[in-house]
DNA sequence: ATTATCTATAGATCTATAGATAATGC
DNA sequence: ATTATCTATAGATCTATAGATAATGC
C-alpha cells in the first residue's frame, strides 16, 4: 500500500482542520464528513465512539506533533534563550496557529470530565513544560532572570498565541516571522527603553 | 418602579455569563431560560430576533462596560506607564476575565458578517485603541521605546489574555493582583536580568 | 395598553445505530 | 475476511412562531 494518507488520517486532517478554525460545538459530523465529501455516518466507521472521540483523537495527535517538533527544534538551536525561543515561536508559527488559550477555555467544557483532564495534561506536557524547562535552564546559565519558570512560560505563550491571532486575523502587514521576532524582542528586552 | 435590575437585563446577565463561559454555540436558548427558570419560549420577547441577537446585545453591553470602566481606570491613574497599566490590568481582572482572543477567534465565525465587523471593531475601540494611545504618550514621554504602539498594545492584551486565564482556570495559587504585578514587570522590563 | 410570562408546536438539525453493498487482500 | 463506504431512520435537541394568560399602569 502506497496510500500518501490513510483514509482514518483524511478524516482526522479535516476534523482538525475544522475544529481548530471554528471550536468544537460549532462543527457537526455532518459539517466533516460534506468536507470529505462522504456521508456523516461514514465517519462512525473511522470513530465508533463518535464525535468526542473524534476530538480528542484529533487534539491528542495535534498535541504530540507540537511536543515532538517543539523538542526538536529547541535541541537543534544553540542553548542561548534568544535562540531557542525563536526557534520555539517559529514552530508554533508554522505549524498551524495554535489558539491554546481558547482550546483550553471553551472546548474543554464541552466534553467529559475525563477527556478534558486527560488533554489539559497532555497541553502541559507538549508546550507547556518544555518552554518552562527552558527558562529554568536559562535562569541557571544567569542567561534569564530568576523568577517562576512556570509563570514566564505562561506568558511567553500567551504573546505567541497572540502573534497567532494576529497573523491569522489578517491585520498582519507583515511576516509571520517578523512578528515573531518582534514579539520575542519585547519579551526579553521589555517595553522600557533599554 | 425600583427595580434593581429589569427582567431585560436579568435575561442579559445571564446570557453574558454563560456565553462568556461556554462559548456561542455551545449555549442554547434553553440553557439561558433554565438559569433565568423561565421557559426557553419567553427569552423571544425580550430578544424577538433571537439568538445571534441577544449574543450582539451582550457583546455590546459588555464592550461598552469595558471602554468606560477602561478609559475611567486610565484617567484616575497618574501619567505614567507602569500605573496606567496596572489600573488597566486590575480592572480587566475584576470586571471579568475577559477572554477576548477567544471570543474574536471563535464566537465571531459563527454569527453573520456584519455583526461579526461590529463587534470586532467595538473591540478594537474599547480595548485596543485605549491601551494603543497609552504606549503612544508613554513613547512621547519617552517612557517607553519608539516601536508600533498598536503592536505593544495586543502584545499586553495577549498577556493580561493569559493572566485571566490563569487565574480562572484554577492553577492559581496567587491573588490577580499579583499575577497582573509580576506580568507588567515582566513586560516593562523583559525577561533578561537588568 | 403594556409588560412579561406561559403552552404548544412546526421545522430544522444533530448524533448515533442498523444493516446493506462493494472492492480489495489472503 | 477486512476495509470503507452507503441508505434509512430513531430519538434528541434546538430555534423560532403563534396565540393564550395574567398582572400592573394609565
Amino acid at each position: 500500500m502506497i496510500e500518501a494518507t490513510s483514509a482514518k488520517e483524511r478524516v482526522l486532517n479535516v476534523a482538525e482542520e475544522l475544529f481548530h478554525e471554528r471550536g468544537y460545538t460549532a462543527v457537526s459530523m455532518r459539517d466533516i464528513a460534506d468536507a470529505l465529501e462522504m456521508r456523516q455516518a461514514s465517519l462512525y466507521y473511522h470513530v465508533p465512539d463518535g464525535k468526542e472521540q473524534l476530538f480528542v483523537e484529533v487534539t491528542e495527535r495535534g498535541l504530540h506533533r507540537h511536543q515532538d517538533g517543539l523538542a526538536e527544534a529547541i535541541q537543534k538551536a544553540e542553548p542561548k534563550i534568544e535562540t531557542q525561543l525563536k526557534a520555539a515561536a517559529n514552530w508554533f508559527a508554522s505549524h498551524m496557529p495554535m489558539k491554546l488559550l481558547s482550546m483550553l477555555e471553551t472546548d474543554m467544557l464541552a466534553i467529559s470530565a475525563e477527556n478534558s483532564q486527560k488533554l489539559v495534561y497532555m497541553a502541559y506536557e507538549a508546550m507547556f513544560m518544555p518552554i518552562a524547562n527552558l527558562f529554568a535552564e536559562a535562569m541557571d546559565r544567569g542567561e534569564v532572570r530568576r523568577m517562576d519558570p512556570n509563570r514566564l512560560s505562561g506568558h511567553f505563550l500567551a504573546l505567541m498565541d497572540g502573534v497567532s491571532y494576529t497573523s491569522t486575523a489578517g491585520h498582519a502587514l507583515e511576516p509571520i516571522d517578523q512578528l515573531v521576532d518582534d514579539m520575542i524582542d519585547v519579551f526579553l528586552y521589555g517595553a522600557y527603553p533599554r
